[in-house]
DNA sequence: TCAAAATGTCACCCTATGGTGACATAAACG
DNA sequence: CGTTTATGTCACCATAGGGTGACATTTTGA
């Protein structure tokens, strides 16, 4: 239940970081790309500012991880986080879909 | 990208929910069930109220089935959702655990 | 040196969200 | 029937969060 934890499941709510992270699952990018990629109107119309906004809750999160090179920021994708939260808390929910299963079974088959 | 996992994910963003969540991993619960546990102050001191709207949203996100019994409300876990999000997008970013691990590597080598 | 490009930072706005108290409803029970 | 218990619903409040524009800083390159 650490803060790190929570930090994660925060920056994985909302559906704008999920698509920055698709993208930087591509490939690393600088600020810049993942700005232009959602400059576009179907993608949100986003601006920069709120592209870096979204980059420091990622990174606040442990999710992104940056390497400067002059005036360039990249960003790296870390999956590390994601996989530790699935790991911890998901499994443990998945573990009972069996009897989970079965209780929605007997919910269905008692008519509800 | 549908709108039926951005529920999930928004439900799973709240750490209350995800005690509520490890609650019902235990067993179904009355409403007045998962009240009496959040009561207590070293579990954030909730209100009944509260409780509720907590419920109606894992409820929406489909986290929760609803078994009414007299006056009684039964909730039950679901797991399937959370599976069904770290199927379809969680595993596509774990996957590219090992070439992160490479550049995470060439970054500390290289000296940050 | 000077201008453009890439990023950093700040103040501000609006809405979503978590939380509450008050009241309404519905079922168990004397 | 009247009371208690368990839940449903509503209006309301405070804060966090997503988004923006304006301006500062730092490189690059002519």
């Amino acid at each position: 239940m650490s803060q790190a934890e929570d930090l994660v499941w925060k920056a994985l709510a909302d559906p704008t970081r999920r698509s920055i992270l698709d993208r930087l699952a591509q490939g690393p990018a600088t600020t810049g790309d993942v700005c232009a990629f959602f400059a576009k109107a179907d993608h949100g119309g986003l601006g920069r500012t709120g592209v870096m906004k979204h980059l420091d809750c990622l990174e606040a999160a442990g999710l992104l991880t940056v390497r400067r090179e002059g005036r360039l920021r990249w960003n790296h994708l870390n999956p590390v986080p994601i996989q530790r939260v699935c790991d911890r808390w998901v499994s443990r929910h998945v573990r009972h879909l069996a009897s989970a299963a079965n209780r929605l079974k007997d919910h269905v088959e008692r008519g509800s």
